[in-house]
DNA sequence: ATGAAAGCGCTAACAT
DNA sequence: ATGTTAGCGCTTTCAT
């Protein structure tokens, strides 16, 4: 057992001290008004002197908060969190709550066990509410979460009619759009890596990569199709190597993370293809100012610092039970022009 | 405001349903012995059909501990969480939490504000305990902590004398090995790169370097060692592009980090020069399965599964209080041959 | 503006 | 084995 040392200072210390009530002390570390600048300095002193520090526990089972939100990350491949997608997200959401008195809490769900002891984590009061990364279809914390009324807002969905709040990308679109390029420039033999397809967000992607085709007049071959089991450089590789096996006649690409499409662009030129002379490839990118694709192509920008802001907005909506104009947010992407292909 | 919705059944109810007594209730939920197995049943039924939860607040107030431990990231550059060598320690933490009723969180420490708002959480009494992670000479966060009184285990330490309990590789030995290795392979002109000096991991490293010359009789030359900015890909890589410039007839490396080695790998390359034949390189082992190092090189393993285990190990044995027999571990790294060089 | 007092829901010590 | 009770340290009315 650890915990506040014996002899912690409390409240009633300080309010004896300052030579007050324990309610002023109160009103006092809660920066609540109403209390004269003279009181407010004796118990600030008085405070200082003893080194006191309000015990939260005690806070919270008064005044039914835990000033904390969890940010969870709910993948059984723990390595999948040292992704820059994930790692820009915890960045945004960090600074989106700089300000805030909220301290913001990570934590890994990868077993049955781990999903259970974060279940009564939150129900119980830990956390006021509750952001989740990384959602595959299946997965029941969701609406474990929401059964037990907790403010929760989901990054992705994981589905097209999903209950629980979310903000997303406009994955379809961005991927429409990233497929239009390559059509414009001539491609026809376009290749499709998605990720592993009980993520709706791989659905999405590659939906928008049959919408382009089809607005194009351009016929969808399923063999150009590969969905891959992850977003990793590996899984971009091997379903590359495939996806030549298959079409040596390849000349496209569009894969959906820029993890993938640095796998393709490996495999690419083991084979000796050209990148984007032979074949041009398109990733959506998860934006990592520290690994800039490389060799630089056009990508598909995800807004990730305004995903990150936006959940941390919409969560902070639900805790307060101020009206929410929307509970579900789809943010624009950016095609990001960077070759000649 | 968030927390437990209004309504949400209570020991109490769960006790008067059940008809037995409070006592009876937590006994249940505590899993204590000494409860006949029928009232343990009835109690249990109770508990089900009300759907109850602990009220997490409450049980920490009357039992003065908070059931979770913190594992802190404290860098101002957020990317680093990304490094292999987190994720994996994060794993490795995660691992050993598992089958404990202890709840794992980990958090951000980027600016003062964070900093400040992480001790008022922790001295609040909402963790246990606290796992610091990628601490630099100069946080105050660790003594803030041991001022507290809390129990806190660090990964890797400020200087040679520590006062807080930590655990950290044998970063002088493994250097030493490493260089002395290099040395056996007929090789002389070995530059250094270190990482950031205000991190004693570096000093150490470039330490059992030096040892490592001084031992073979060769002179350790201070042109021959570059301290990078961190440990990061880009900072091996201009550090490398410098050391050949100073250098031309440099015939090997010893890198702090396998990232750094990666941007060495990469300079190299680049300037023409074969690996491992002109140049041999070695490097410190963050031992990322999902990003081994290319192509197989001689490298320093860091025995991470076995830090976070003992770490884990040692923190909850200082938050019951028992003996320690080393509040200092270091462990054994190891040199995996993976050339000829 | 400030003091007093009633809980918040639980654990643990003490009875029985 | 189980019921009873006294807090844990705070927030929040309600008086004053």
């Amino acid at each position: 057992m650890g915990r506040q040392r014996p002899g912690t200072p409390t409240l009633e210390e300080v309010a004896a001290l300052a030579g007050v009530g324990r309610g002023t002390v109160s009103r006092v570390i809660n920066k609540a008004a109403g209390v004269r600048d003279s009181t407010r300095r004796a118990v600030q002193q008085a405070i200082d002197e003893l080194g006191y520090v309000p015990n939260l526990a005690a806070r919270s089972l008064a005044g039914h908060r835990a000033d904390a939100v969890a940010l969870v990350m709910t993948e059984p491949d723990w390595r999948q969190f040292g992704e820059p997608f994930f790692t820009e997200i915890v960045r945004a959401v960090g600074d989106a709550l700089t300000d805030t008195p909220v301290q913001l809490l990570l934590t890994l769900v990868r077993s049955d066990t781990e999903r259970q002891r974060f279940v009564e984590y939150a129900r119980g009061g830990r956390v006021d509410g509750v952001l989740l990364m990384s959602v595959h279809a299946q997965d029941p914390l969701p609406d474990m979460l929401a059964k037990a009324g907790l403010p929760t807002v989901m990054l992705g969905r994981r589905s097209g009619d999903e209950s629980v709040t979310y903000v997303d990308a406009d994955n379809t679109g961005g991927a429409r759009d990233a497929v239009t390029h390559l059509l414009a420039g001539g491609r026809r033999t376009i290749g499709a890596l998605g990720g592993p397809l009980d993520m709706y967000v791989a659905q999405c992607r590659l939906r928008g990569y049959r919408e382009a085709l089809e607005r194009a007049d351009v016929e969808v071959r399923d063999s150009l199709i590969v969905a891959g089991e992850d977003f990793t450089e590996e899984s971009g590789r091997r379903a590359t190597a495939e996806l030549l096996a298959r079409h040596p006649d390849l000349d496209a690409v569009f894969a959906a993370s820029d993890t993938l499409a640095a796998g393709v662009l490996g495999a690419l030129r083991e084979a000796g293809r050209r990148v984007p002379e032979d074949v041009a490839v398109i990733g959506f990118d998860d934006f990592h100012p520290a690994r800039p694709m490389e060799p630089p192509l056009t990508t598909v920008r995800q807004p990730l610092e305004e995903i990150g802001r936006t959940m941390v907005r919409l969560l902070l909506e639900e805790m307060e039970d101020s009206p929410v104009a929307w509970r579900h947010v789809i943010l624009r992407t950016e095609l990001v022009l960077r070759d000649s292909a």
